[in-house]
DNA sequence: ATACACGGGAATGTATACAAAGCGCGGCGC
DNA sequence: GCGCCGCGCTTTGTATACATTCCCGTGTAT
C-alpha cells in the first residue's frame, strides 16, 4: 500500500503524515529513526528526509536535542489557525481587489460558485463530497487571484494544515435544513466575494473572506457541543 | 570561522545563510550537494539536513527533480512580506486587545519604548545599533503579547526573512531630520499600539500595527530611488 | 533532416558502519 | 542514607559506498 510517490523518502513521508492525521502519532510524540525506519521498512536516511519535509509542513518539530516531535495542536490553536486562515484569505483578496483581476478570472471563479449550487440544488441529499472539493477548488482559485505570491504560499501553508483547510469542516450536521442554511450563507458569501474584488472594494473582500472563514468555527464548535465528537481532521488536536 | 552550533550541520546551515543573505548565492542558484560538502569540507549528509533546515526558514526552495534551489525575491516581494508582517503583526495585537493582558505585560513593554525615547534623546547622532535592537525586541514583546501560539509562530516565520523583519529598513537616511522625525513617528504608533491593547481597541491596534508596517516600506522605496541602494538585507533580491 | 534510442556522466536516493553525545542507572565512597 | 561519579546504552550525527534516475548529447536509421 501507498505506493504514493516515487521515492522511499516520499513513501515515508506519505506514511508518516496519514499516522499523524490519523492521530496514531498524537501531539509530543518523539519520534525515533531506527524505529521509524523498521516498521517503514526503509533505511534511516529516508526517514531523516521524510521528517523533514513534515517539520517544513508544520506537522513536526524539531526537538532540542535533535530528532523530531509530533507537533501537537489544541483546541484551541484550532480555532486560531481558522482565524488565521480567515486572514490570510482576506489580504488575499484584498490585494486581488486592489491590484484588479482580469474578467477571464473573475468568470472562472463564478463558474466554480455556479457549480458549488448544483450540489444542492437537487431535491435529494446534498453531495457533499462533491461540495467539499469544489469548495475547496474555489478557494484555491481565490489564493490564485492573489497578485503576491508571498501571501499565496503563506495562505497555502496555512490551508495544509488539515483542521484549518477551507473544506475541513463541511458539517455532516444532523438536520438537512441547518446544513442548507449554511450552505446558501457561504454561496452568498462566496458571491459577495467575487462582487468585490471585482468592484475593487479591498476592505470589503477582506472583511468577508474573515467572516466566511467563521462558518467553518462555528461548524466546529456545533461539532464540539455534540456527543459524536469525531472529524477526521480533528484526531491530531490533543486536550 | 563560524563554530556556531555544534554540530557539522548546523555550521553548514549557518554559512550556507550567510552566503545567501549577502547575496553571494543569488536567487535560483542550484544547490549542489557534492560542491556544497567539498566548499564547507563536511560530507553530503550534514549538507542536505542543512539545506532542509533552510527550506523551513524559507530560503531554499526543493527543486522539482530533488535538490534545493536559492529562493529568489523580487522588489514586489519584499514589499509584499513587508505587508503581510504588518497583517500578522495586526492580527497578533488584535488578538492580544480582544483577549486582554496583564498590567506587567503591559508596562514592560513601555519600559522599552520609554528604552527607544533614549537612542535619539540626546543631541548627538542617534545610536542606530541599539535603536534596531531595542526596535526588534519591542516587536518580539509584541507578538508575545498574542494569545494564540499559531500566529505567533506565523508572524516569527516572517519576520525571519531579513528584509522583513522590523529592523531591516531603519533608514541611514542621509538627512538627520528626516530620520528623527520618521522615529518619532515610529514612537508615537508603538505608544499608540500598547494603549490601544491596554483598552481592548482590537481594530484600532490592528489598523495601527499595519500602518507602522508602511515605515518600512517608505524607507524602502526611499532607498530604492537613491542612487546607493546599498542595504544588505537587500543582497538577495533579484531583478 | 528529423526522430528515436542508446550511452554515459552527473546528480540525488539509499543503506550502512562508525563516531560522538546525552541520559539514566548503578555502584561506590563518604 | 545520600550524593556524586562514571560507565554503558540509546539515539542522533557523520562519512562513504553503492544504486538509481534523469538529463543530455551523439549516433544511426528512416
Amino acid at each position: 500500500m501507498s505506493d504514493r510517490g516515487n521515492t522511499n523518502a516520499k513513501r515515508a513521508a506519505y506514511d508518516l503524515r496519514q499516522r499523524i492525521i490519523k492521530g496514531e502519532l498524537p501531539g509530543g510524540t518523539r519520534l525515533f529513526e531506527v524505529a521509524l525506519a523498521e516498521e517503514l521498512d526503509v533505511s534511516r536516511t529516508p526517514v531523516r528526509e521524510a521528517m523533514s519535509r513534515l517539520a517544513e509542513e508544520g506537522l513536526l518539530e524539531r526537538a532540542q536535542s535533535g530528532g523530531f516531535v509530533v507537533r501537537s495542536f489544541t483546541h484551541a490553536d484550532v480555532v486560531d489557525a481558522i482565524e488565521l486562515r480567515g486572514v490570510l484569505e482576506g489580504t488575499a483578496v484584498r490585494l486581488a481587489a486592489e491590484a484588479g483581476v482580469s474578467d477571464e478570472q473573475i468568470s472562472h471563479v463564478n463558474e466554480l460558485v455556479g457549480r458549488i449550487d448544483a450540489c444542492f440544488a437537487v431535491s435529494g441529499q446534498p453531495d457533499l463530497d462533491l461540495y467539499s472539493e469544489l469548495n475547496a477548488a474555489f478557494h484555491d482559485e481565490l489564493s490564485r487571484l492573489c497578485p503576491s505570491p508571498i501571501v499565496q504560499s503563506e495562505l497555502e501553508r496555512v490551508k495544509s494544515l488539515p483542521f484549518a483547510s477551507p473544506s475541513a469542516f463541511v458539517f455532516r450536521q444532523r438536520d438537512r435544513d441547518g446544513m442548507i442554511q449554511s450552505l446558501i450563507l457561504a454561496q452568498a458569501q462566496h458571491r459577495a466575494m467575487i462582487e468585490a474584488i471585482a468592484g475593487r472594494e479591498g476592505a470589503r473582500a477582506e472583511a468577508l473572506a474573515r467572516e466566511h472563514a467563521r462558518i467553518a468555527r462555528r461548524n466546529l464548535e456545533a461539532k464540539a457541543l455534540g456527543a459524536d465528537f469525531a472529524h477526521p481532521a480533528m484526531a491530531l488536536v490533543v486536550e
